[in-house]
DNA sequence: CTTCTTACA
DNA sequence: TGTAAGTA
């Protein structure tokens, strides 16, 4: 597929696309026109790319977990940097608290939701 | 009409 | 990141 359709399947816009490209995340080949060409597969990897990076996670870093995110797991054995893995540990337990944070507040919402239910059988089942 | 590159606020 | 410009 070409740009367009990849930025509409993941939501990502061109630009960034090109952008995470430019930071070695993606590496579509070229058709003869010059147009970027992508693989099915690379839909999931844009979109877990994209979670890294709202993450918090430098483009730097995501590079080089790249071949864990892949889809058939590849190499997945060489990497020793002990930066890197302190880096990623110290991302990690951030990403726990906030799905941590999520689930209550998730938690929260559906408590309330089942208060309005119960106060308004009616309403609550054309929202539900 | 879609994509490409480059560049600017 | 968005967007405009000028192509292919």
């Amino acid at each position: 597929m070409r740009i367009g359709e990849l930025e509409k399947r993941t939501g990502t816009p061109a630009r960034s696309l090109r952008y995470y490209e430019q930071q070695g995340l993606l590496t579509p080949r070229r058709l003869d026109n010059g147009y970027r060409e992508y693989d099915d597969y690379l839909v999931d990897r844009v979109l877990q790319i994209r979670g890294l990076i709202d993450s918090g996670i430098p483009t730097r870093i995501i590079k080089q977990m790249l071949p864990c995110l892949g889809k058939p797991h590849t190499i997945v054995v060489e990497d020793a940097d002990p930066e890197l893995l302190v880096v990623l540990g110290r991302e990690r337990d951030r990403m726990n608290q906030r799905i941590e944070c999520l689930a209550r507040n998730r938690d929260a919402i559906d408590a309330y939701m089942r208060a309005v239910a119960e106060a308004s059988p009616a309403r609550a089942a054309a929202v539900v």
